[in-house]
DNA sequence: CGATTGCGCGAAACCGCTTTCACGAACAGG
DNA sequence: CCTGTTCGTGAAAGCGGTTTCGCGCAATCG
């Protein structure tokens, strides 16, 4: 099927042409110190010469380590509508490729433990693995007992100790829910995204600690449940209007929901931000589009990527990690 | 790094167990017809049995064929904000991996013949690539020199005979711009997209033809020259308004700029739809966040992906193939 | 100065699967 | 009944790196 050109070199040509053994040129290449100078250049020079690359599948076989990372994303996940996992994606891809790593993709329904895709990556098929944002710990911890490295992005939910990494959503709904106050909102509500996990919990939380920081007090009927879609928070929005708590300004948990806010607050005459004030989560296009802009969190999402594969790198070098939360910041534009 | 558990089954146990030898074990597995039924149920039996899975690296070494299949996408894409590409991603995944392929994600800047990506790509380790709307030939014509075999996602340039898939745009403007005529608009403008591209092109051609076929008569006025983004989309309707043309409809073609438009009508102090009927192109979420509602031309961007892999599948087994044009279809809300 | 240690290096086994080759058996044709 | 095929099968030679093992030599020690 492939090439039928220059047939690639081996190490025996190498071998030959540097006037050495195959094991030497093989130390060489993998940056074993141990050998020579005079070698190290013999070979290289032949290398060069040559334009050797290495075979990954002879490595692979001969040592054990494929060069390849896994990316599962469930397919559950709301892939279709959201640029964010493909942001991600891109970020872990550049950095594992500086590292001689490739990206290998698995877009699929995460079932049981015995699906098809765990077993894939119990097979050995692969030198680790970058889950999104999942639920499902068994597959995980079976995963990890068998040594397999594991990166996690976006915050687990059990106390489990899987490397992982996330934006600071508290510090975001927090910092986000401070503005609203600091540009003189009273009453603040929350349209919080699902409740259930930890993201949608992190931002219910900064938004509350903002309330006990500054004094006011927060109710109950200032906090509505979306779903992180459009229309629930739109639904939200309308709740929260018709309680009459006079509400003045709103922290959506996400874009999207910030965005249904909008249209629920326009629907009933008001007008944003003179009336009622909004700031949402992600700084999605989707915020750049809305009219008005609207002010939003930002998550700088490759750099959540990039972190993600470094954590990936690190626990192949056999470095113990430590999670690593991201910074968020708030992009100020016509909503608050 | 990877499991220390259950050492993998290998042929050598396979074949002890259903008494026979490797090479018969190879037949069975790779569904070799010759080979006789007894025989044939022992070993599936012992593949069973012991719960083999074929390790790929040996394979691919041994074979030549490596299962993967590289998906190539140029970092200089609008990757960052449009969820476009990571749908596309999903189908092509999805009908891979059915069909025992893995997919190899590479976000590169697509330099030269001679990068990385471009060694990687020739050096066999992977068994065919899809690139994403490319425009540089020339890497392209090098790896089908090699016999690799390429799948475009998007129309290319050239009048080259890459297997391609792609959405019919040229339908989607036609259908698109006729609507608008059908809803009594009688000067009905067009923002274009980058003219270099086929895709932009091809909307203007359906465009065009739509005026003809409806016995409108088209002024170069009309057209205004965007680049994909929202604000050239803004920037485009306004001068669109200021010709005084009485315009009073406008295809965009894509969505950001449809928006963008929609944005710069508003400003005028014009409505949508009333005053100009506005639609645009693709159906991204950003259609349905608008207010009022985008109408808007989708594409199956799950199914394009999907093409893509049946397109190198086709290949992989030898066959011919043709480009692939799919249908798209108007979705209409509130803005026409 | 003989004995020990350590370092650089090559020979060779090996990783697990694929594929060629040739052989024996069963079968068809003359 | 003998020759020419066809068919199923196993032995064995790779595929292209990696890694263990041990050897020879020079540096170090007593």
């Amino acid at each position: 099927m492939a090439s039928k050109s220059a047939p690639r070199a081996t190490y025996a040509e190498i071998a030959k042409t540097a006037g050495v053994s195959e094991a030497t040129v093989s130390r060489v290449i993998n940056g074993d110190e141990n050998v020579h100078p005079d070698r190290t250049k013999a070979v290289n020079a032949a290398v060069k010469k040559l334009g050797y690359k290495k075979h990954r599948a002879a490595s692979a076989l001969a040592s054990g380590r494929t060069g390849l990372i896994a990316v599962v994303i469930d397919d559950d996940l709301s892939i279709f509508s959201d640029p964010f996992w493909a942001t991600v994606t891109s970020g872990i891809s550049r950095v594992l490729m500086e590292n001689e790593l490739q990206t290998l993709l698995m877009v699929t329904p995460l079932e049981s433990v015995d699906g098809p895709v765990a077993h894939y990556l119990m097979g050995g098929e692969v030198d680790g693995a970058i889950f999104f944002q999942l639920h499902k710990d068994a597959l995980i911890k079976r995963l990890r007992k068998q040594n397999l490295p594991i990166v996690i992005t976006g915050t687990p939910h059990s106390r489990s100790d899987f490397p992982f990494v996330d934006t600071d959503s508290f510090g975001g709904a927090l910092a986000a829910t401070k503005h609203l106050f600091s540009r003189g909102c009273k009453q603040v509500g929350i349209i919080t995204g699902d409740i259930d996990t930890t993201a949608g919990a992190a931002r219910l939380d900064g938004y509350s600690q903002a309330y006990r920081e500054s004094g006011h007090v927060p109710s109950k009927k200032l906090i509505a449940a979306g779903d992180w879609s459009m229309e629930s928070g739109r639904a939200a929005m309308a709740r929260l209007l018709e309680k009459g708590e006079g509400i003045d300004g709103v922290f959506a948990s996400n874009d999207l929901m910030a965005v249904g806010a909008m249209a629920a607050i326009e629907e009933a005459g008001l007008r944003v931000p003179e009336d009622i004030k909004v700031i949402g989560f992600d700084d999605s296009v989707v915020a750049q589009t809305a009219r008005p802009a609207l002010t939003s969190v930002r998550q700088d999402i490759v750099a959540l990527g990039e972190a993600a594969a470094e954590l990936m790198i690190a626990q192949l070098r056999g470095e113990e990690v430590q999670p690593r939360i991201l910074k968020s910041e708030l992009v100020i534009r016509e909503t608050a």
